[in-house]
DNA sequence: TTGTAAGCGTTATCAC
DNA sequence: GTGATAACGCTTACAA
């Protein structure tokens, strides 16, 4: 039942003004050593405890960061929120979690309601289906730090910590090329984002430098889901010419190709070798663990927390871009040898 | 670069007073409809929107929550903490995650500054190495709802969300004897944790009802992870009788037995039976499929989030304790016909 | 070194 | 129906 006390509290018990309390408190030079201690004393027999949103209010810093993505149960986002909560509660921020489930609407709410909320940062990925970018320029306006993370569109003044999405491809190709394969299919999610669209680059530029004919057939858009694995795989095995490899931009959709490759009867990684992306970490513990590319998540995370930091601190005025380097774990579903 | 505008913009752009503003916000209802309209029109135009810090520290609400979990990156967490985003957050409030890493002292300071930030209450599960209570009594006497999910200790005024763990293990324990087993170990965490406990009483009953001996050798507690599901499983086989099936409360130790089994060439589920519990995602998509307890995450946190409202709504003012039915699914690693 | 008073953006209690 | 004014808890010129 423990009433709130407050710096007038402290300040009544000991017959000063409650000015001399928050100095004390906050150590200001200009007081005596003698009503500093008794001060600090009084507070802690107290049991004191500053009022954040009274602080808040003053200085206009919540010291509340919003993160938003399109879904907090998957791992990809979780790890990644792992890593940000991790770096910035030390400096005493607190992590606001918001999901869009993949919703333009949903996003632009969000992001007004934490802007309402005055959040002193927004770090976030966007959404799939956003295309309208008004609402980052709002952000920006309020001169509140605003981050991606993984998913980016270039927006000046928006900083962002991606993964070399290209080189991720690239490595993934290649290293599919060395395992033997001839014709290497790619299924990818929508390259209207960034993400997947550089990742078909990175495809692309690998198949090239082995003198690979780059074949559209081979290359397909679906969602990045078990079922839209098995369907793509479906419509691959029906081609004259079978590809013997996927490279896939998403761990489900690598999962659902191995499910269906499995009831044909067609053996990875003998007769089809498969790579997805992400590293999921279902992708490890198959039987058949799924060949992936790491994308340092919880690094990830921790880096746009530090980005964050530095913008907030008012040590950078210009925006950031981090990009950070994707790691090839190759597992059982594309090692031939 | 947009300046804040407040009640007192639109005040003086109106020639009326803010309070007269703040009324026709508010739909106060002695006010006329003209004003009403004119200050709601000016409002849009001049896009006001409310200082969420100055109506808290004014009611001392802050619209926001705070959860608490060990990690926020194991699925069980994260898709709890979506569930409680999804029920919450159509309420005007916020979710602001902090993980205790298992670590009590990090779960005492934890709460001591969601408690300053003025949280309107405190959802969390209960770190593994916590065994003082002092800090949740805290958390009551400042009047903020505190609700526990799985992982409970029994503290009047704290409501509790949990699942049926006694029903979890005797049903996954009934299952393993319904497919013939007969000497039936059981792997758990820690049980000074009620969960584990709960649990293991729910392995006994179920050897009970079938008049199978209780063996206290066939009853390991380990950490919950592949590695000391190795080493337990390695431990039961060296036993003269041994056993012919495993009950884990943890579907990481179900996966470490199984690797382990299948390294030593014993066939899972023919010679072997294996049952887990959290239904991971992973459990489902593994070749051989694992049998697992599921603790209907995602309803869980709705149900934590629903029973916060209440409470915050004064609409209860005891403490509630929901308890949801576990589910059993059943697979591949338990399916012998 | 300490006290006084204004202000952060609202809402609530009086008056008129 | 609307206007003053105080209050939420804290910081910070400006005085003293």
């Amino acid at each position: 039942m423990s009433e709130k006390i407050t710096i007038y509290d402290i300040a009544e018990r000991l017959n000063i003004t409650a000015a001399t309390v928050s100095r004390a408190l906050n150590n200001n030079p200009r007081i005596s050593a003698s009503t500093r201690k008794l001060v600090m004393e009084t507070a802690v027999e107290m049991n004191y405890k500053p009022n954040m949103l009274a602080l808040a209010l003053k200085s206009g810093k919540s010291n509340n960061v919003g993160v938003i993505v399109p879904y907090i149960d998957r791992y990809f986002f979780s790890s990644i929120i792992r890593g940000i909560e991790e770096e910035l509660y030390p400096h005493g921020y607190h992590v606001i979690i918001c999901q869009t489930f993949e919703i333009e609407t949903k996003e632009i709410e969000t992001i007004n309601t934490l802007l309402n909320a005055q959040v002193d940062g927004i770090l976030m990925s966007i959404s799939k289906a956003t295309i309208d970018l008004e609402h980052f320029k709002g952000v920006l306006s309020k001169n509140v730090p605003l981050i991606f993370f993984d998913r980016k569109k270039n927006i000046e003044g928006v900083s962002t910590v991606t993964i070399d999405d290209f080189k991720g491809g690239y490595e993934a190709t290649k290293h599919l090329i060395e395992q033997g394969c001839k014709r290497i299919a790619h299924l990818s999610g929508d390259r209207s984002l960034e993400i997947y669209n550089d990742r078909f680059e990175g495809y692309k530029q690998a198949l090239k430098e082995s003198n690979i004919p780059f074949d559209e057939r081979y290359v397909l858009q679906t969602k990045s889901d078990i079922e839209a694995g098995k369907k793509a795989i479906d419509k691959l095995l029906k081609l004259k010419e079978r590809p013997d490899a996927v490279f896939s931009s998403s761990d489900y959709i690598a999962l659902g190709v191995i499910q269906q490759l499995k009831a044909k009867n067609i053996k990875v990684p003998e007769d089809f070798c498969v790579v997805g992306f992400s590293n999921e970490p279902f992708t490890k513990f198959m039987e058949l663990s799924i060949t992936s590319v790491d994308q340092s998540t919880l690094e990830m995370g921790k880096m746009a927390a530090k980005v964050f930091l530095k913008q907030a601190g008012g040590r950078v005025k210009t925006d950031q871009k981090v990009v950070l380097a994707p790691k090839l774990e190759i597992r059982k579903s594309s090692s031939k040898k």
